[in-house]
RNA sequence: GGUCCCAUCGUCUAGUGGCCUAGGACGUCGGCCUCUCACGCCGAAAACACGGGUUCGAGUCCCGUUGGGACCA
């Protein structure tokens, strides 16, 4: 058995979207699940829409991904001499000819047949003339008349198409580029490609493509056609759809592993099991578990899968692709509490890096910003004593620990009578400027004295001037 | 319009003729836990598009209808 070699062929004409990046992950994984190769071909012979800003934009989505490649990047652009040889050799044997049928004279046939309820496929005016090679002739490939040609493919099965319903199509334009393809198929012939997974909206290309390959005596590859990713209104997806860049989901703080989780389980299952590992992914990624129905993409069933990556996340790791969210939120990550201790403070509450930055603002912020609904709730003075007994006992503890903390309010809960709620909320305000916040030790261990205290010693102003205020 | 593909809860899916009283996940709703909010846990509602066959037996096979999608024009 011949290594597996796969290969993803983005156009460089935008950014790569979910629906791209899937394919290119199921190529990817295959490959690395039978231990073969991976290529990557940049296909860019539509030179008017293709940009260099776009084959960036592509390499960095695949590197974010962490989707490696081990063969290329290939650009058809300068590969623009091979396709001509293998025209050439088509001219040659009588499989391919020239064809000066013009614009105009094609468009009035196609007018006329479609009045006349007839096929619209090229009517064969130059199949038979032999001409030469002239400025303005296209190459067309000599479909043959009759008999069908049929995809094996190992998603959808057997796919049988009519030879006479393709035609004779156009392999060359008169610009010496070769149609999409044509080109295609020479690239994967000569880069050895011998397993194709791509979007099924190529299935009504493919017998064209099978076509060459039987006319040049070429082996053909194992096809895969995958159907495609839909957005929430069930069509094809597109800018419309909203934000589907892949880099747009880094930015928005997910995880790379979250992502490609989510995108091949959509079209993919092993059994009931949802959460993947890129390594189980690699381990467990079979052809004959692809669906064949096209499925929505579900941002929810996204972020929830992201939730469950972050949990599982190295803390460690985190810190590194959280710091610059933070600094984004403006926070100087160095001058406050260690990192990784914060992380793990939120790390089980947070469903983006996003989401995580902005919930560790109150270990940055220098003076808390009390919620007024909350201080108003919580900073009064029937917890005046309580927070100066705290405040007292605290100073006394010296060093923090959980088990220490816990001590104190024990301690504290004691000499007032009060139970842990009814302090605990208003330390959280005092602490947080919120109600809601990770366990109250944990966030007083992770703060530490040096910001424990001042900020205690605010809310404990805060209530002395409030009440000073109501008594006038 | 032509060609092709597809069809299980709202969504992603399990299911490969009897294990299906159709399972899991997201979402939704209810409850529990609790220092708050989350997490977590428990529970609920929720689907085999329709109609014919084949078969002792069909979500599973065949045909048709309907619906959706893709490509070409």
């Amino acid at each position: 058995m011949d290594p597996v070699v796969t290969r993803f062929p983005p156009s460089p004409t935008g950014y790569l979207h979910v629906g791209g990046a899937r394919t290119a992950l199921f190529n990817w994984l295959y490959a690395r699940h039978s231990g073969g190769r991976f290529v990557l071909r940049i296909e860019d012979t539509d030179t008017a829409r293709s940009t260099q800003a776009a084959v960036d934009a592509i390499f960095e989505a695949l590197e974010w991904l962490g989707i490696d490649w081990d063969d290329g990047p290939y650009y058809q652009s300068r590969r623009l001499d091979i396709y001509q040889s293998y025209i050439d050799r088509l001219l040659a044997a009588g499989q391919a000819y020239y064809c000066t049928c013009t614009p105009e004279e094609l468009a009035e046939k196609r007018q006329k047949a479609l009045a006349a309820g007839l096929d619209v496929r090229y009517d064969g005016t130059c199949r038979e003339r032999g001409l030469p090679r002239t400025p303005d002739a296209v190459v067309r490939f000599k479909t043959p008349p009759d008999g069908t040609t049929t995809i094996h493919d190992v998603v959808k099965g057997d796919i049988t198409f009519e030879n006479r319903e393709i035609g004779d199509f156009v392999i060359q334009r008169s610009d010496g580029v070769p149609t999409y393809n044509f080109a295609v198929v020479i690239d994967d012939i000569t880069m050895g490609i011998n397993t194709i997974i791509r979007g099924d909206d190529h299935v009504s290309n493919t017998p064209k493509q099978i076509l060459i390959y039987q006319a040049l005596g070429e082996e053909l590859p194992v096809y895969g056609h995958v159907p495609m990713v839909l957005g929430q209104d069930r069509t094809k997806l597109s800018k419309r759809h909203g934000a589907m860049s892949v880099t747009a989901y880094r930015d928005m703080g997910y995880l790379p592993e979250a992502l490609i989780n989510y995108l091949v389980r959509l079209g993919w299952s092993c059994g009931d099991q949802e959460f993947f590992t890129r390594e189980e992914l690699i381990e467990k990624f079979s052809l004959e578990n692809l669906g064949k129905s096209a499925g929505v993409f579900d941002p929810e069933k996204l972020l929830a899968l992201n939730f469950d990556h972050i949990k599982a996340a190295d803390p460690a790791r985190l810190a590194g692709l959280l710091r610059p969210f933070l600094e984004q939120e403006g926070y100087d990550v160095d001058a406050g509490p260690d990192l990784e201790k914060i992380i793990a403070t939120l790390n089980q509450r947070s469903k983006t890096l996003k989401d995580m930055a902005r919930d560790a603002a109150f270990y940055y912020q220098g003076e808390i910003e009390f919620d007024p609904a909350a201080a108003k709730k919580f900073l009064r003075p029937a917890v005046l004593e309580a927070l100066r007994l705290l405040r007292d006992e605290l100073q006394r503890l010296g060093e923090f620990s959980e088990k220490g903390l816990e001590g104190v309010f024990v301690a504290v809960m004691e000499k007032t009578g009060f139970k842990l709620g009814k302090i605990a909320q208003p330390v959280r305000v005092a602490l947080t400027g919120k109600t809601a916040s990770p366990g109250i030790f944990e966030i007083m261990d992770v703060l530490g004295p040096q910001r424990v205290l001042p900020r205690l010693e605010r809310a404990i102003a805060f209530i002395e001037q409030r009440a000073a205020a109501a008594d006038k």
